[in-house]
DNA sequence: TGCACCACTTAGAATTATTCTAAACTACTT
DNA sequence: AAGTAGTTTAGAATAATTCTAAGTGGTGCA
């Protein structure tokens, strides 16, 4: 049967970080779903939520190291206003600017082109595309 | 002969804003040269180097003021880094991540197409685009 | 199964970026 | 010159995030 409850544990084994019961139940809400965007502390306390005691220097050192482990990425949207987004593929970001809002939308459709070479001696790391919209 | 000092004053009056000892001496720092990224931090040190006295608030007042002025623009790249831009056309960045350089690139080279339409109920803002780059 | 070790968690303090408060000051009007 | 509203400022406050140092708990091994 499709679906059936994915190893948490062993996805952060793989990850390099020992399963813990705070790791598992934030790896738990973040990816049973489907995409999530989440801030450390609407994170918080839908963990909370759960019955799971966690405070919130653990969901800030978890979300970190998630986010370096590539589990998770991270979306700078305004001054203090940092998401952890699950969906870790190509696709860029509407930001509701009226109400804080983020949607995805596939970047398969989208085509930037003649964007210029990086600066002498660096390399590329990733493009961002923020649509900031208002209601 | 061109280039002669601009009057900076008019320019703030022009924007609704009384030029005051500190937004001059702001100003002109800003806008004298060519474009210019600053953080608040950063321009408040320039300005006190002109023994001109400034508080770090003023210098935050200002930077507001003037981006609602449209004076100003504002380039979120990282959790707690906010850049003010003096450069208010449609352009986009490079962001060297590895040593916090921010570089503009013109975009009228670059084509973004393809874009889906706003979520409903929303009209489009503005579309940043921020290459990250890493040495 | 029992330990030992070291990674992990945590409360609370610290740091950083930014905004607020309320009193003093100043640019502009009359 | 005086009045007034807009501005500046020191310092406190807030918000997001990180750090510290002490305790806890996974894990590998006896
Ligand atoms: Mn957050
Ligand atoms: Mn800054
Ligand atoms: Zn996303
Ligand atoms: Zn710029």
């Amino acid at each position: 049967m499709p679906g059936t409850s994915p190893d948490f544990a062993a996805r952060l084994r793989a990850a390099g970080l020992r399963p813990t019961r705070q790791r598992v139940a934030l790896a738990r809400v973040l990816f049973e779903g489907g995409h999530r965007h989440v801030t450390a502390e609407s994170l918080h306390g839908e963990v909370r939520a759960t019955r799971i005691p966690v405070s919130l220097a653990t969901v800030y050192n978890a979300l970190n190291q998630f986010r370096d482990a590539g589990l998770l990425r991270e979306v700078v949207v305004a001054p203090g206003k940092s998401y952890f987004d699950t969906n870790t593929g190509h696709h860029h970001h509407f930001f509701v600017e009226t109400d804080g809002e983020l949607h995805d939308f596939p970047s398969d459709k989208v085509t930037i082109a003649g964007l210029p070479a990086p600066p002498k001696g660096t390399r590329l790391s990733r493009v961002d595309v923020i649509v900031r919209v208002r209601r």
